[in-house]
DNA sequence: TGTTTGACAAGCA
DNA sequence: CTGCTTGCCAAAC
């Protein structure tokens, strides 16, 4: 990927990286990013890591919400967030929820 | 080099 | 059940 030739730290890269994988119509959390990176309590730096996502073209980061299903943030607002998702045909409920059981992807998928 | 922060999560009151 | 507190980790200050 085109990821390597900047300075990012391994770590930002591996969420990067990771999150590049998931597919659209598809969701992830931050917890399960944080687990196959190998622990489930990296959740939080993971999201730092996103926020300070220096690609966010090439980086899907609107497909990484919260374990509980909720949207979580975004660096250019939770509507913005919600609009990209409501594209990817990802349905959000009225309390502003996603149906994980419907919209999480594969663990696999990202271990691929 | 030490402290603070944060797009989270789980536990406790 | 809702709301607040504490814990974790990597990065930025």
């Amino acid at each position: 990927m085109d990821l390597e030739n900047n300075d990012l730290t391994p770590f930002q890269r591996s969420v990067l990286e990771l999150t590049k994988k998931i597919p659209s119509g598809k969701v992830a959390t931050y917890k399960l990013l944080a687990k196959v990176l190998g622990n489930e309590k990296l959740s939080r730096a993971v999201g730092n890591a996103l926020n300070r996502n220096p690609f966010p073209i090439v980086v899907p980061c609107h497909r990484v919400i919260k374990s509980d299903g909720f949207i979580g943030g975004f660096a250019k607002g939770t509507e913005a967030k919600i609009k990209l998702l409501i594209k990817e045909n990802v349905l959000i409920n009225k309390s502003n929820k996603i149906d994980l059981r419907k919209y999480l992807v594969d663990e696999a998928i990202l271990k691929e």
